[in-house]
DNA sequence: AATTGATTTAACCAAACAGTTAAATTTAAT
DNA sequence: ATTAAATTTAACTGTTTGGTTAAATCAATT
């Protein structure tokens, strides 16, 4: 009565995961979990009473990873130089890892904003460090006059985007190869890191 | 018998527009657009049989306007300078007036890909010409030796993303202020094309 | 006035679906 | 072997929903 349990629930998120992507909220059917679980309807009620609630854990269970990264790399480097390197590594490394997560966020969060309240206030993610440190090397003359707000939009957009947007992007630009998309990714975060570079910082190579 | 009828569909159709961009498709109940269109719901199947047909109209109308904008900008402007500056203006503003499209067809193209298929056929974008404008001012020493798909989809990011992450922007890094969510996108504009040119442009002030 | 299409009313159908229940069966721990 | 939890089976409920139908009313055209 212990050993099967946590494999069980693992393999329900799993499987409400993969579908709650692939469907939306509204668009997921409870009996296809199951299925998707090997397990019956009954007994997916048995872990999570109701849809809402299975859906609130995988959620949050999606966002959190996105919050780790962001906060690992805050803490760890220091200047500008090293923190836009970092920060667009770690991004399209976790991305790569879980590239449905961005639309799969944004869908639930621009159906239903209030949700992500919590979240937000749960897993406190220091953004004003790095505005911080953008506004400080302006005022030195190091970087550009932006405003830091827009350099730090500009950088997770440029990272998330492919990802929300992929078959346009695809189907559009890359002869609807998935090896193009792959290659694609794979030559973008050297990309953005030299972009952005090139972008901010007045004295650039 | 003519004089109402183009109003009643018109009225149908930004109803429709409406619900299943706040709701998505599977969201969204027939009765709702009825409501919506402030008529009942015999009517609403009497002009379109389905959800699916009306779903099919809605989308296509959403659709039409985006690429419109893109191959106005295409046609008018031929050097990269000003070509940068149109397109982000144009598309901006585009944005600004319809500020759910992208997520709307982000969503129901994660969902449905093949559904674009049609619509990327009938409605022929010539992206290759931006791309070779690019190729030629690198090779000719005016544009850092960045890849041009990689340029043209980070213009289009760095115009799109804050309207599909609104919510996000405006909660985490706005004080949860819609007026500041306003000036943001306001200032947005001067702000993308200088900083798009400041990374691409080898000499620039 | 007669016709025709637009619109409403209201009732209805069948399918899909979230969630429940209760009994039976299996599995693992003691 | 007993116990208790995990899991299945299967039938069921209540509701929502897309879609239909048919008759009635309204509005404009002829």
């Amino acid at each position: 009565m212990v050993k099967k349990t946590v494999s069980t629930e693992e393999k329900i998120i799993a499987a409400a995961k993969k579908v709650f992507i692939l469907k939306g909220i509204d668009g997921a059917r409870m009996q296809e979990i199951a299925d998707e679980a090997g397990i019956n309807k009954s007994l997916l009620h048995y872990y999570f009473r109701s849809k809402d609630k299975l859906f609130d854990r995988v959620f949050s269970d999606s966002f959190i990873p996105v919050v780790k990264t962001i906060n690992l790399v805050f803490e760890k480097f220091q200047d500008i130089d090293s923190l836009v390197e970092g920060f667009v590594r770690h991004y399209i490394t976790m991305l790569r890892e879980n590239p449905y997560i961005p639309h799969f966020i944004i869908h639930e969060l621009n159906r239903n904003p209030d949700r992500i309240v919590e979240q937000i206030q749960s897993s406190s993610v220091n953004l004003n460090r790095i505005m911080e440190i953008i506004s400080k090397d302006v005022e030195g003359h190091k970087l550009r006059p932006f405003k830091p707000v827009h350099v730090l939009v500009n950088i997770v957009a440029l990272c998330v985007f492919p990802f929300v947007a992929r078959p346009i992007i695809q189907g559009f630009l890359l002869n609807d190869s998935e090896t193009e998309f792959r290659e694609f990714i794979e030559e973008r975060t050297q990309h953005i890191i030299s972009f952005v570079k090139s972008a901010i910082f007045i004295n650039h190579p």
